[in-house]
RNA sequence: GGCGGGAUAGCUCAGAUGGUUAGAGCGUCGGAUUCAUAACCCGGAGGUCACGAGUUCAACUCUCGUUCCCGCUACCA
């Protein structure tokens, strides 16, 4: 394996929309906090870059609900994201934003650079553009009926409504969420990041020089890689983001995704203003992107063809990403707010990060998907941290206070029981740090409580209390070496418990601190004076679970009655408008689902004037559509037909959505003639 | 539908290059103990390794197919 000199760590940053969640902790801060906090404490060169993806539509969205600007919102998220994170010791050199003068800097500048060097291909195509604020318009803002669920306020990206993923053109009734005047079609110039361009090398370059990167990680790029790639757009047209910086550029910013990565490089200059290439530029650095995994494409793909394209920058060498936490069974949700907030949770359990931190990583989602539950986090609590190592500390401390009123006995003649325990714990700090090197950080925190339970083992196999009454050389012994493996809890556990390793180096008196001194019996001298001993960690009681738990069934009540809330009633249409509509009845002469094709049914159709196909996207509630077959059915007679899977579809099956988007076909209550019309 | 990842004890997970009785933590049951936050320590029970074929002397491990979960992607007139 390539030796480094150093090593730049970066954590994805998180959209500042919303408050930072366990899912986010889980994923990618925790695992990143504890590399890096594992490599500080080895003496190895690190940083750790951290900061607020800040651009992007989706921000303006929200500030334009909320009559505020986009800055407001970044403002208020970055403020609650930045100080949870440091609340919660998540060790960053420097957590900066992207809407900072330098980031704005850097990323024209690696802009320009590419776009200097012919990187970029520039395309016309057409796009919505409000004549009355004079600007185009994104996906998101372009409103609409959608066509699916009659949504009157669907995105031009996706209707919020039935969830369903739309393109802007398939809006009914288009209208600029702006001025809400109807857009018009206008040409628009972008440029793309030809990723098609940088196939071979990246393909050569993970497929064959990255074997080694996770299973899940390698298997997304080779599916991207074998499908082919695109060209990307790297421009969009908006007034919030960072400025295209090239002429003919006026009202274009760097669409989101390509200025985000390049925060990680700013953040880096903002706080090394003079140092900062070696950490992005010099080959005997090492770059580590710690994501999760709905990110896998751009930081193996897109970013390193950015920086690729650019030029002078190093790549990554390796980007471990985590699978996503689920919330007691159900997938986590900024906007269902099915989430444990981290700004709550350190509010609601203060003092206890490392309980969180802990429970995290024990349960981290490194192979798959796994269930953050409150029950788990009481049971590792108390079953494991309280029981085992909160238990052996406290055991510790209480009999050197007994029986040397606090301070540290010496070391006698060791016997064999002694040297096998030693021999035991001193094993402990290869096992970690073969298994952190690997980002396996689940089992390197499971390998370092292993400490506890040998120390555990050793006080009741040892039994110094029945000793006491007869042989004291031996009891001091036995304390000795006991205090000894508490300062090795201590380092040991430093990256994965920080305030814990903390309160226990204040307990004892630790003096020097250093991931080499893992596994030696010397850490304490004889006559050392130790510190107030306190508990390292507290029971959590069932009724601070159970109050948890019911603020999530409230959640999950509210969530519900929102669901089933009427829309609002439309516009008033006038009688003739009603009349344009051209509804009729007809019989299902046949119908199947349409081949390599999820949700959609094919219904031969006889509308009393012969036969009609229609496609409907109902195959998901109709697991057996041959029942269908001599039901009758309402459509829409005069809708323009649609090719969808190569086949014709000449109308649309009305059917009533449910709360939950179940579609149910609408009927008549009975028999009638075929193409009567419904009125 | 395409592609990728996953499916192993009640729960959460380990199990390079196929090879003795499939492991760990928690939970559970039993025992021992009292220094310790009813904690610790010892022991037991619990698995047809998703399902079905195939390759092999031998498959949790390789191949093919099926089912279910997750992600990316297509599709919802």
């Amino acid at each position: 394996m390539k030796q480094f000199k150093r090593t730049t760590v970066t954590s994805a940053l998180p959209y500042a929309n919303g408050p930072v969640h366990i899912g986010h902790l889980a994923g990618v801060y925790v695992p990143a906090d504890i590399y890096v906090r594992y490599l500080r404490l080895k003496g190895e060169e690190v940083l750790f870059i951290g900061g607020s993806d800040e651009h992007g539509v989706p921000i303006t969205i929200k500030a334009r609900k909320e009559g505020v600007t986009p800055q407001d919102i970044v403002d208020r998220y970055h403020t609650i994201i930045k100080k949870s994170f440091e609340d919660f010791g998540i060790s960053f050199d420097i957590y900066s934003r992207t809407s900072s003068a330098i980031h704005r800097e850097v990323a024209s500048g690696i802009f320009k650079t590419i776009y200097d060097k012919g990187g970029f291909v520039e395309k016309t195509n057409e796009q919505y553009y409000d004549e009355t604020a004079n600007q185009f318009l994104a996906d998101r803002y372009i409103t609409g009926k959608c066509p699916h669920c009659g949504n009157e306020n669907a995105y031009g990206d996706q209707c919020e409504s039935c969830g369903t993923s739309l393109n802007p053109t398939d809006l009914i009734n288009p209208r600029s969420a702006i001025s809400g005047s109807a857009p018009v079609m206008r040409e628009t110039k972008h440029w793309y990041l030809p990723l098609d361009q940088h196939e071979a090398w990246l393909r050569q370059w993970i497929l064959e020089e990255h074997k080694e990167w996770k299973p899940n990680v390698y298997g997304q790029c080779k599916s991207w890689l074998d499908m082919g790639l695109q060209p990307r757009a790297v421009s969009r047209d908006l007034d919030w983001g960072i400025p295209v910086p090239v002429a003919g550029a006026e009202g274009k910013v760097l669409y989101v995704w390509f200025d985000a990565p390049i925060g990680y490089i700013s953040n880096t200059k903002e706080l090394l203003p003079d140092s900062w290439e070696k950490w992005w530029k010099d080959p005997e650095t090492r770059l580590l992107h710690f994501i999760g995994k709905d990110n896998i494409v751009f930081h193996c793909i897109v970013f390193p063809a950015m920086l690729k394209a650019e030029g002078s920058y190093i790549l990554p060498d390796n980007v471990p990403a985590n699978e996503f936490l689920n919330l007691e069974g159900d997938k986590i949700s900024t906007s269902r707010n099915w989430a444990v907030w981290l700004h709550e949770y350190l509010e609601e359990f203060p003092g206890k990060q490392d309980v969180l931190r802990y429970v995290l990583t024990a349960n981290a989602p490194e192979t798959k998907d796994n269930d953050f539950t409150w029950k788990d986090f009481q049971a590792r609590n108390n079953n494991e941290l309280v029981a085992i190592f909160g238990n052996f500390i406290n055991r510790a401390l209480v009999l050197t206070q007994k029986y040397y009123e606090g301070t540290v006995p010496a070391l006698g003649e060791l016997n064999d029981y002694d040297r096998q325990t030693i021999d035991e714990f001193v094993n402990v700090k290869a096992d970690v740090e073969k298994l952190l090197n690997n980002f396996r950080f689940r089992d390197a925190q499971k390998e370092a409580m292993n400490l506890a339970r040998i120390g555990n083992k050793y006080l009741a196999d040892t039994e110094p209390w029945k000793l006491a009454k007869e042989d004291m050389n031996r009891v001091a012994t036995i304390m000795n070496l006991s205090l000894q493996i508490a300062a090795n809890l201590a380092i040991a556990f430093e990256p994965f418990l920080p305030f814990t390793s903390e309160k226990l180096r204040r307990m004892l008196n630790l003096k020097t601190f250093d991931w080499k001194e893992l596994g030696r019996i010397d850490l304490l001298k004889a006559g050392d004076c130790l510190g107030t001993p306190e508990l390292l960690f507290e029971k959590i009681e069932d009724e601070t679970i159970a109050a948890q738990v019911q603020k999530l069934l409230d959640t999950k009540k509210a969530n519900e009655v929102a669901a089933y809330k009427p829309h609002a009633v439309k516009e008033n249409v006038a009688f003739d408008d009603f009349m344009k509509m051209d509804i009729r009845v007809a019989t299902v002469l046949d119908c199947q689902k349409v081949p390599k094709a999820d949700k959609l049914l094919q219904f031969k159709l006889n509308d009393g004037m012969g036969e009609r196909t229609i496609l409907s996207g109902i195959a998901a509630y109709y697991p057996n559509p041959e029942e269908l077959i001599g039901t009758q059915v309402c459509f829409i007679a005069n809708f323009e037909p649609r090719k969808l899977r190569g086949v014709i579809s000449e109308g649309m099956i009305l059917s009533a959505e449910d709360a939950d988007g179940k579609l149910v076909l609408i009927r008549p209550e009975a028999m009638v003639t075929n193409g009567v019309e419904v009125k």
